[in-house]
DNA sequence: ATAATGACGTGAT
DNA sequence: AATCACGCCATTA
């Protein structure tokens, strides 16, 4: 059972309209805590959840994330998510 | 319980 | 514009 805040996180990011992106910094604000951008991005690595398009998930600047650190995994999961 | 780490953010150099 | 440093919060060891 993972914390309030990780399932925050994953509903937040699970929300995020197609096409849309949210920043790491949205998000933890989103969650009740302004600033744990960093947390947010620790959640997700720790209790990633492949019903969380991660990849919409980026950077303050819009850049893209580590979210891709998995590899050919992760981009598949990636894939099935915007299957949906 | 304490220390260290990290898929970040902003400011300073 | 690029790089360094510090701060923020949550999770892991």
């Amino acid at each position: 059972m993972q914390s309030a805040f990780s399932k925050k996180v994953r509903a937040i990011v699970g929300a995020i309209p197609k096409g849309e992106t949210l920043s790491y910094g949205e998000i933890a604000r989103r969650a009740g805590s302004a600033g744990a951008a960093r947390a947010v991005g620790r959640v997700m690595a720790a209790n990633f959840d492949p019903a969380i398009p991660c990849h919409r998930v980026v950077r303050a600047d819009g850049a893209p994330g580590d979210y891709n650190r998995g590899g050919a995994e992760r981009k598949r999961a990636i894939l099935r998510a915007e299957q949906t």
